[in-house]
DNA sequence: CCCCGGATGAGACTGAGTATCAGGCAAGCC
DNA sequence: GGCTTGCCTGATACTCAGTCTCATCCGGGG
């Protein structure tokens, strides 16, 4: 099955309704290439001539957020945007600077490290993040032109 | 040297002129218990009946944080706040959920995980941010009593 | 096919942060 | 101590992401 198909079943399995709007931003999402904002999917909406209202989007990325189909990043340069990700394990983003693309990164030994910070300093940890930010390889590969062609919000 | 004191000289040593204005932020950051926000400094600013402007703060804000005084964080809230910290090295944040005190934790271990897991993606790394979040053992300890009595933006 | 609670879009609102600009004042110079 | 210069400041307008409200709409169970 396909991301957007999947999306849609994820709102579905949460006793969600489905419906066009629902439906137009899985779409949107799942063709996102890497990250993307509420803008981001507004105007793609708008290049479709799909009338959205921004408090949908907004309400949309709220409960994708919730149900852990996407993540929201806080980037380094103080906005943020968000990630599909893999609902099914906590995990990190690895996240390209360049063209926004994430790869998820599984907790593994993190854990153990988290624990035994908050262990010596006496604080009981109930949440952490991690942030990896770097260049990916396809755009470490290829330069600059591979990296635009790469760039975030390819054909929805 | 106490705090405000060393926020006044990092001023200094960075080439800035000390104004009146910086020397009040530089109290009132020196004076915050645990993390704040801009609109913090604003209201304890006012209550002093200190006459200071919003753009100040943020420019007194954005200084520091290039002078590595204060940091920025995310918190899990999706709001963000200012925490003061050690300029020397590359650090973490362990932060109370509860009061919003927050402790510097060295990299250590963690550069190595980052690096291992940038290598295994192809990725190279720039830049990581790791922050946790949990309860102090001052609030852990004393209960909910102290965890108020510890609140943020204590006398300023 | 009807009904109703959940979903929607428009638009007003908020709060953090930025830009602009005229006036103020720190600090080096004499 | 006065002068000058350029950094600093406060007020204010603005932007931008996100939230709230509310009248209307419509998916889907009965």
């Amino acid at each position: 099955m396909d991301q957007t198909t999947r999306i849609v079943r994820a709102f579905e399995d949460a006793g969600y309704q489905t419906t066009p709007s629902r439906r137009l931003l899985a779409e949107l999402v799942a063709g996102s290439r890497g990250h993307f904002s509420a803008a981001d999917l507004l105007d793609r909406a708008r290049q479709r001539r799909a009338k959205v209202g921004r408090a949908t989007i907004f309400r949309a990325l709220e409960l994708l957020t919730s149900l852990h189909v996407v993540e929201r990043l806080d980037l380094p340069n103080r906005s943020h945007a968000y990630v599909m990700c893999d609902p099914d394990e906590h995990h990190h983003h690895l996240v390209c600077s360049r063209c926004g693309r994430s790869v998820d990164v599984a907790d593994g030994e993190l854990a153990r490290l988290v624990d035994e910070i908050g262990r010596r300093n006496g604080y009981r940890i109930e949440t952490h993040r991690l942030e990896l930010f770097g260049i990916c390889p396809l755009c470490a590969g290829t330069g600059a032109a591979a990296a635009v062609a790469a760039d975030r919000g390819g054909p929805a």
